[in-house]
DNA sequence: TCCCTGCATATTGCATTCAATATGCAGGCG
DNA sequence: CGCCTGCATATTGAATGCAATATGCAGGGA
């Protein structure tokens, strides 16, 4: 079932007016999501005429807003024959998850020297909204949550920049791990590794935390690798 | 010698006959190495008008060249106010700095383990190009090579994507890395240093390889930061 | 004196238009 | 039969023009 079928959804009549923002911001946005969101595949072609009709901007915006997702590695661009959704080969993904393992353990180990007693609370809320989320079988909510957990991770590392590549590169592979969390399987487990992660954060063991998230991580890649596999060979 | 001096180099106006790829790539190209020369000092304004005189072009590949640049982390776009260079503070800057080190310690240990013969070699013959460029005063291939031997760390570790967001994130700060290299009493540390980390490569220990780097780059920032210091405050 | 208002100017945001390149197919040739 | 050439079409690349917003200054009032 596409978002692309219904003509009522999807593309956005409405934020012309209602969007006070640039519509490059704003096609960069609708086009992010669509993309994160499988509605355009990878290896899909985007041609300007379709994407301006649909968002109802010109070319020009539009264009803009292209070269920004090629920047963050959403599309690629071929001069003269146009957009492409980036198609990521499960080696591709393999390696942005291996450097964001790396960059997560590091900013584990800053968190436990820099944390605030209250950025370390507000991880333990997160951990606590997840096990419920858990416990309600709440697929996108544990989700979310679950993100938000290992970025608090990089917010008490106090580190800007590190936060800001985290986010940058997760948002490249997104759409993969979100398709291996459909797996369920790995759930309980997951759940049990937060909580040993969550009581080494508290404690600021940071050789601990590394070492715990780690083998958490190594864990989740393997699940992922798994329902990728499947999926793209 | 600079390029900049002599009047005919400079601004282009061979480059749109001669150049022939896009606008946009172009300007980017251009825009990046005068941010990064110190042509265009942090803080300044880009109006577009100026840009496109001087570059030879018109505002729309300008345009998407800004945005490019944005994402870059170069320039920031405020909505109808245009363009103006990224001022890094001194802490900005220091947080880059140590990610960068923390992405090149992982990338050391993934080095010692997947690293072909050939590319330790290459290591090889950079060194031995540093430490020529070093015996003769050679600020600037000393500069340069020194960033292509640490370059060349994440080749050997085999994952695209650390080597990616080392570049892009590298780029971003060259401008201070460079001012402090200016400062030459370090060198001859710097060059003993770096043999001690080819010998570590050569044997693959990636714990001790991962010690050394975190010292020379430790020692390096502290350098860097005191002749930041004395600019920036 | 200081601040606030209103207008003239400059700059940016976007749509449109024109030029350049690629794509697909019909027809001819080996 | 297969391949290559040439043209018609479609798509992208860039320049221009217009609308919207911000900037700077002159003038008036507290």
């Amino acid at each position: 079932m596409h978002m692309l079928d219904s003509e009522d959804t999807a593309d956005a009549p409405a934020p012309l007016t209602s969007q006070r923002g640039q519509r490059s911001t704003y096609a960069v946005q609708c086009i992010r999501d669509m993309i994160v969101a499988g509605d355009l595949p990878a290896g899909e072609r985007i041609p300007e005429r379709i994407i301006t009709e649909k968002l109802g901007i010109s070319r020009t915006p539009l264009r803009e807003a292209l070269k920004i997702l090629e920047v963050e590695g959403l599309v690629q661009i071929s001069p003269n024959r146009g957009a492409m959704v980036v198609k990521l080969s499960l080696d591709d993904v393999e390696a942005v998850i291996e450097m964001l393992i790396g960059m997560e353990l590091q900013a584990a180990e800053l968190a436990c020297k820099r944390a605030t007693d209250a950025e370390i609370a507000r991880a333990e809320v997160l951990h606590a909204e997840m096990a419920a989320a858990f416990r309600n079988g709440e697929l996108l909510a544990y989700f979310n949550i679950n993100q938000a957990i290992h970025e608090q991770i990089f917010v008490c590392a106090h580190n800007p920049a590190l936060l800001r590549v985290y986010r940058a590169e997760s948002a490249r592979i997104r759409r993969f791990r979100f398709v291996s969390n459909r797996e369920a399987s790995r759930w309980p487990r997951a759940v049990q590794e937060h909580e040993q992660i969550l009581d080494a954060l508290k404690q600021r063991e940071g050789a601990i935390l590394r070492e715990l998230l780690r083998a958490h991580h190594w864990n989740g890649w393997k699940a992922t690798s798994k329902v990728l596999g499947e999926r793209l060979g």
